[in-house]
RNA sequence: GGGGGCGUGGUGAAGUCUGGAGUUCACGCCGGCCUGUCAAGCCGGAGGUCGCGGGUUCAAAUCCCGUCGCUCCCGCCA
């Protein structure tokens, strides 16, 4: 802790070698025990905390300033330190040896009673901390979780720089670029009518970066996304974002495991085992049901197909006859009634099933179950078989087309499996993703942005469906952390990746051109990646959600509960910007005026 | 766009299913006592339009309808 003008030395860094010594504090009041006599202050800082003595001796401050303290005043202190007497030592703080002897006390600013106590075993509703995040951030929680967000983005920054990389920032008022997610506009005032769009990624700058010979790029970088909230999503969000010439694909993971190691050294104090495991999409969606499988626990889905080739039940047998599959999970012994396997048939359906079907292993090797009076004996032992059922055991199977059955039982997998407690970190590397996703209805739709490399070309122009691209994931515990790609730098190949996309060559021109002409003069080969650091610190940090890493989050309606945006601006303002408001929205402008709700 | 959960003094919870006086618990706040506590202790006190609107009822925190906010999820999003 540097010194200032205020203070001498941090409260938490007091130990016994600093005794004897006069020292000036400055922070916030945080425990206060007044014994009429004797006052007791557990001063907090950024550093820490450390115990302060006022009495009427020591302290010549008036009485008034010494009883009339409060929580959360912020104060300055000048005293000597001294070990505490004989048996008040406290073990539970790193300052529990010494006490500070207030020799001098300065209110350096009072403070009204609080919203809610900063007491960290005190929950409160989190409205009411983005309210006043300011004093949420006086709290451990969040302090701790603000630090080692720093501490994380140092470390990487620590990997870039050993690597050579060149810290370059991109404009972050850009042409709408394609990343599939809707873009954040902000309108012109130069030009009404037109709109500068916010960054989902410095994508097409990052590689004309590599055509201007940076050859190593990175960027802490904001990124927008105006798609709906989720745990682990927000609008705005930061990632680290890196990109390398003459790369490809193994330079890029080395680089991630390089980061991957130094982060979770320096957030968890751990070592992490590489090289991190590696599987590709299809092993991916077939074990796991999901592009970013959760690999702390196994459960995998097995396919039954097989067993049930011959079956008179016409839900399975109807799925397999048109091309479709039976796969199943041993859920282990889950210990949940029958409301509760009911409960994970209607997730089942929520995530598009036509029905789950459960059975539960009894005492006498039996099949509990609705449906299990239309299987054959040699069917049900199959089934038992390829699961590897144990008493006990719940076993849930489902029939449909492969990629509808894989969604369901990996997200049911997720749903029972997700381990408590169990601190393990398992990442992973998902690579050789489709170039394109089929959807329900047989159309394909691209997987990632048009300037992926697309892999094997005739491939890509004959079976579109089948073909691979250069572009790869990385994941922890089930959450994707980042994804990147080896990038087009063949302007003929990018043309032919419009071209299947159904991007019309001129459209291509009057979107990109700018971008296809860059291609044109020597294009290094490159790759890169971006990780999203919100993503990442939470997991290491075992939090529930990104709010809690990002200092002034926003609520899942897109509000900012502290500084009340987003909100309405001036007509005056909108004319300007050459905006013309709806009739409706009109409308309920007036009527939200007339009707304040809330 | 859709589904689930939540909304009760400043904070957190119980009460809601089965309607009967704003009832209870913990913390905080205010005042008093108290010179070795560390979630200090003891005594006293203040503080609530039960999110909002409507309906049913003799009577609504409680039942019904609507609405707003927060949250988790599906869709969406890499």
């Amino acid at each position: 802790m540097a010194t200032s003008l205020m203070k001498t030395i941090g409260a938490g860094e007091l130990r016994s070698d600093h005794v004897g010594e006069t020292v000036t504090l400055a922070g916030w009041v945080g425990r206060r025990r007044d014994h009429g006599g004797v006052i007791f202050v557990d001063l907090r800082d950024s550093s820490g905390i450390v115990q302060v003595v006022l009495n009427p001796e020591d302290s010549p401050a008036t009485e008034e300033t010494l009883h009339g303290l409060r929580t959360e005043y912020c104060v300055q202190i000048t005293g000597l330190v001294r070990p505490r007497p004989e048996g008040t030592v406290n073990d539970e703080l790193p300052t529990g040896a010494v006490e500070v002897v207030a020799a001098h006390l300065g209110v350096l600013s009072p403070s009204d009673a609080l919203p809610f106590q900063l007491d960290d075993r005190v929950e409160v509703d989190e409205t009411k901390r983005l309210q006043y995040r300011y004093l949420d951030m006086r709290r451990t929680r969040m302090a701790e979780n603000l630090r080692a967000r720093s501490r994380a983005i140092s470390a990487m920054r620590r990997v870039m720089e050993r690597d050579d990389f060149l810290e370059v920032e991109t404009p972050t008022l850009i042409a709408s670029t394609p990343e599939g997610a809707r873009d954040m506009l902000v309108p012109s005032r130069l030009r009404p009518g037109n709109f500068y769009a916010l960054p989902q990624s410095p994508q097409l700058f990052k590689q004309m970066l590599m055509i201007g010979g940076v050859e190593r790029y990175y960027q802490v970088a904001k990124c927008y996304r105006d798609e709906d909230f989720r745990a682990d999503r927000q609008i705005e969000f930061t990632q680290l974002d890196f990109e390398g010439s003459f790369w490809g694909q193994e330079d890029v993971l080395g680089t991630l495991e390089e980061i991957v190691v130094e982060v979770v050294k320096d957030l968890r104090g751990e070592t992490v085992e590489l090289p991190l495991h590696r599987m590709t999409y299809a092993e991916a969606m077939d074990k796991y049901g999901s592009d970013k499988p959760d690999l702390r626990f196994g459960m995998e889905i097995t396919d039954l197909s097989d067993v049930f080739a011959e079956t008179e039940f016409k839900a399975f047998g109807g799925a397999i006859e048109s091309g479709g599959t039976v796969r199943g999970i041993n859920g282990g012994n889950l210990g949940l009634s029958r409301s509760g396997l009911d409960g994970l048939v209607s997730r089942a359906q929520e995530l598009g099933a036509k029905g789950l079907v459960w059975m539960v292993v009894e005492e006498d090797g039996s099949l509990r179950s609705p449906v299990a009076k239309f299987l054959s004996d040699a069917e049900l032992s199959g089934l038992k078989s390829e699961l590897a059922a144990e008493t006990g055991d719940v076993l849930l199977i489902a029939a449909d087309e492969i990629q509808r059955v894989s969604h369901i039982l990996g997200q049911i997998r997720l749903d029972i499996g997700q381990p408590d407690g169990n601190d393990e970190l398992a990442f992973a590397f998902v690579v050789d993703f489709p170039v394109f996703e089929v959807n329900d209805d047989g159309s394909l739709s691209p997987a990632h942005h048009p300037f992926t490399d697309p892999g094997d070309i005739e491939t890509l122009v004959s079976t579109p469906e089948s073909a691979v691209s250069k572009a790869y994931d990385l994941v922890l515990n089930g959450t994707e952390l980042g994804s990147g790609s080896v990038r087009i730098h063949d302007p003929e190949v990018q043309a032919k990746v419009f071209e299947v996309m159904n991007i019309s060559a001129e459209e291509a021109e009057s979107r990109f051109g700018w971008f296809l002409e860059a291609l044109r003069y020597g294009t290094p080969p490159h790759a890169g990646f971006a990780i999203g650091i919100d993503r990442m610190v939470s997991i290491l940090r075992d939090e529930p959600n990104i709010r809690e890493i990002i200092p002034f989050p926003k609520t899942q309606s897109g509000a900012d509960p502290l500084t009340g945006s987003p909100s309405k601006v001036e007509e005056d303002q909108l004319f300007e910007l050459g905006i013309d408001v709806r009739t409706e929205v009109r409308a309920a402008w007036a009527e939200e005026a007339e009707s304040p709700t809330d």
